[in-house]
Formats: C-alpha cells, structure tokens, sequence
DNA sequence: GTCTATACCGAGATAGAC
DNA sequence: GTCTATCTCGGTATAGAC
C-alpha cells in the first residue's frame, strides 16, 4: 500500500525536490525554537517525514542545512518600510507587535539570537544580515553612514527581541504596546535622519 | 614517580574552597567565550586542573555552576553611573570600547548572548540580569518607568554586542569609536529622560 | 572529606550493506 | 534512496583511592 506504486505517483515517495523542500520547511521551525545547536536533526528529519541522512544528502551538513534557513529566512522584508519620515514608528510598531508576549512568530532575529552562540553559524547569519536585512534598510535610511546607522537600527530590534522574548524580562513582556512602540520609536529616531548630508533620494522605498 | 608526594603539599591538592574558586574562576571565562552550550564540563575543569566530576560534587550539575557564573558576573556594577545629565553617554561610551574589535572584554552580555540559545540558561540569566543590573540602571534612571527604560537600553546594549563583536557585521566593526559614541548616546537619550513625572530623586547614583 | 577512574546514555556524523 | 552499525563527544552517576 505504501510501497506499490504503480505508474503515476504524483508527488511524495522519491522525489528529490519535494523531500528537500520539506526539510527545508522543517528546518526554518526547528532552528528558530531551538537554535543551531539545540536542533536536532533527528528533530528536523523526522518533522518532515524523512530519515535523518537526509540531510547529508541534500545539504552536505547540518552547517549547509543551516546556511539554506538564514537565506530563506533573512529575504522576504522583515522591516516594513514606507518613507523615511515614519520609518522610526513604522519600524518601531513592526517590532512591538512581533515581540509581543503571546505571539508565536518565526522571526529571522530569533533564529540569529538563538544561533549566535555557534562561531560557524554566526558568521553564516552575518552574511545573511549584511546581503538581505542590512542592505534593505541602509537603502530605506540613506545618505552617508547609511549601513552604520541601519546595523545600529538592527541591534536595537535584536536587543529587543532578546530581552523581551528570550530573555523575558518582567518590565518589556509587560508593557503596554502602544508605549513600547513610543519609546522604541524615539530610540530610532536619530539613525533615520542625516547627519550632515543634503537629503540624498530614497530608493526602493516599497520594501525593507 | 607520578604518585609518591611527600608530607607538606601547601595548599592546592584537597581543599575544598580553592577547588571551588578555581572551577568557577575557569567557568567564567569558558562560558563567556563559548556560551552554556559549547562550553564543556571537560574543558572547565580541565582549566581548572581537576577532574570532571568535581562540577557536579560542588554545583551539583553544570546549570548550577553556570547559575553562580551568572551571579558572579553581573554582579560587579557594568553600566558606570554618573548623574542622570550625562547617563546616556557615559553608557554609550563604555559600550563602545568595549565592544571595540580588538578587545578581548570577559564582558556578561557576552555571557548574555551566548547562552541565551537555551531555555534553561535564559531563565538563569533573566534572574541576574533583573536583579543587578536592571536594578542598578532603574535606580540611575529613576522615576516611572524605570524598569522598562532600563530594559531598552540593555536591550540595545545587548544588540550592540550581538552584532559589533558576535556577529561581526562590517559597518559596526570598523566604525570610529567617537562616532560610535555619538549615534548610541543619541539612541539612549529618550530612555533617561522623565516622561510625564515629575524629577524624582537619584537614589545610588556612584554605581551602576 | 577530597578527589579520580570508569561506565552509561543520548546525539551528530560517517561507512557500507541492501 | 534507505537502513543499520559504529565512531566520537558531552553530561552525569557510581565506586573507590587517598
């Protein structure tokens, strides 16, 4: 029943490209709740309803595994963007509302903080930050020291995301949303506005 | 050869508290350089110079040790404290130095990021980090709110060091330190100043 | 009472048989 | 393409040497 099959199968059982997809899909859950290190992938594999080889077939390792999920995970826009005036509040209500005590998320910022610990898996989420996230938000602030200030802008949210949602202190998981939104709004305020420069023009200013 | 030891070995060789103090000395330094997870007890007490099994006789496992760790390292006050005034740059450039590329800090947000991967270790570290510095920064900054302005600026003091030195993001490495200063002391200003209350006496205001 | 040696269990990675 | 040892490594528990 399982193992007869007779002509057109048309997915599932023996297909390199659905088996890798689902491992992959698998992967972004695993590596988010538990980390590079805390994933198994037992875990992972038997998520997707594969044997733990797997893995090593598709991927080389689970560092190759891993490389693919930062990728995936860091490059639809996490950061909405809109016009550099409401970048701060925009950015800002994005990240409240994310790290809300109740919601379950899959972020790519949990996914670094968990990781972060590994040296090999850092320096795959550095490169996955500094192409994806990084470049998108340098280019939404704009005008010199753009990257500086949009990294600085990234270690605010991924503080944020630690101390409320890892970490879980009593005061942030507690707060108020719309007064997180002000404060942290406030906190971003001087990375979106030129420092010296004339106001140099906002491209790509639909996605960040 | 190995085995004959005479009558007089001064200290060292069976005492209790230099055991401990020596366990704990090296889990201090292998847990802020490798994290909870990939610092081994193997490696501690090999530091340490006793055998493995001494962790669990004096910590009772390797989460108790790690909890002393903890306790050991947010201890001492982090944050320098000044008056209220010059708070948010007197943070931003004991930040900056110490996240600077070259030094080589034992620094508890190190500890912080590294362990904070497992659920255990985040609860560890969540206690230290509400009882001394959360603390110690609430009472510096005084007023309403204290606790979740203190939290915002470790959270971006947290995220500072995930991607100046973990992450190692290329813009935040190579910036000047001056600079640097400039842009994160303007990030924490909103945190330190009284929302609507008004100015509120600075209790402990020497350390932080 | 202080410490070491050895063994057990679980997890990741590899090799080779089917 | 899948399964089954097997290797290595890490945290822990027990026994016993000093």
């Amino acid at each position: 029943m399982l193992i007869s099959m007779s002509a057109a199968q048309p997915a599932r059982r023996r297909d390199a490209a659905v088996t890798r997809e689902a491992i992959l899909a698998a992967a972004v859950i695993e590596f988010t709740e538990n980390g590079y290190a805390g994933a198994g992938v037992r875990q992972i594999t038997e998520r997707a309803g594969v044997s733990a080889m797997m893995i090593n077939r598709y991927f080389g390792s689970k560092q190759g595994l891993f490389a693919e999920v930062v990728d995936r995970s860091f490059g639809p826009p996490t950061v909405v963007g809109a016009e550099r005036s409401g970048l701060p509040r925009a950015i800002a209500q994005a990240l409240a509302e994310n790290t809300a005590p109740d919601t379950e998320r899959l972020d790519p910022f949990l996914l670094t903080l968990r990781s972060a610990s590994d040296p090999e898996a850092a320096d795959i989420v550095r490169r996955g930050i500094e192409t994806h996230v990084g470049a998108r938000l340098a280019g939404l602030i704009g005008g010199s020291e753009a990257e500086l200030r949009a990294q600085l802008g990234l270690a605010l949210t991924a503080g944020t995301w630690l101390m409320r949602t890892v970490i879980g202190t009593h005061a942030l998981a507690g707060v108020d949303n719309e007064r997180l939104t002000e404060l942290l709004a406030a906190m971003l305020e001087p990375i979106a506005q030129e420092a010296d420069a004339g106001p140099a023009p906002v491209r790509d200013a639909s996605a960040g």
